[in-house]
DNA sequence: ACATGCCTACTATTCGAGTCGTACTATCGG
DNA sequence: CCGATAGTACGACTCGAATAGTAGGCATGT
């Protein structure tokens, strides 16, 4: 895919996601982590934990016979770029349309709102 | 790719966008709009809009020699549905972490800031 | 009638994500 | 020292998005 929407794909995400959450975490953790909800091979995890580390998400170090891999660059920078690639693509450029369908497509609780709003304050503060 | 983060790649976006803005465009159309951002061949439009055509995404109706294109699903429905799947994938299902980095991320503008409280205003008027 | 131009149909190629198998290696308990 | 266990390296294959070339059809003006 010559352009393609994200730069990763989903099983990458998947597979970011549980590092992130681990805070460092080898092939195995993973692994075991995905397949609670999904059958999947060990030896993918480990293509695709190898994979980000060639792109630059995830660094590794040896232990042992094993690699221990961690994140390379934040998380929220990383969400940061995927999520201005997909208001660009998705909404246009256009973060409010954004937060428009969100509000009416997700199903948001009082108090996720009250949350929302919250936020919205705090930022206004921080400039202020 | 057999687990894609979006099932749509950046080219299909950007076709669906073009079609959505016009209301209903022939590929020539299409093309146009593009070629005035990026270089592109004309028959890449055609295959592109016959895909998006046969995932039902587009519908198209013969006016002459031309097929002429329309959405088939409301953009909003479209929008939606990627911006869910996004929010799983991404920010592990909490629509709030994703605005907290979008307000982060993004520099909105003070109106846009404002706006954006309106937004949620205007969502707990909807349903109080 | 015919060339010109625009359109479609069909086909092909490339590239990356996803998936996994096999073979090799290293570590550790006994 | 040796087998078992667990890890790595490497390679292969599929599929879909992206891209585009070529062939053929149908109008329209001269």
């Amino acid at each position: 895919m010559r352009n393609p929407l994200s730069p990763l794909g989903g099983t990458e995400m998947e597979v970011l996601q549980h590092v992130w959450t681990l805070r460092s975490a080898t092939a195995r953790q993973v692994y075991d982590r995905i397949r609670a909800n999904r059958p999947i091979a060990y030896t993918t995890v480990m293509t695709v934990m190898k994979n980000l580390a060639g792109k630059g998400y995830l660094s590794y170090e040896q232990d042992g016979a094993a690699y221990v891999y961690a994140a390379a660059r934040p998380p929220e920078d990383v969400r940061g770029s995927l999520l201005a690639g997909f208001v660009e693509k998705v909404f246009g450029g256009s973060p409010l349309s954004l937060v428009q369908t969100l509000v009416e497509h997700e199903d948001l609780t009082e108090s996720q709102r009250a949350e929302l709003r919250r936020l919205i304050d705090t930022m206004e503060d921080d400039d202020a």
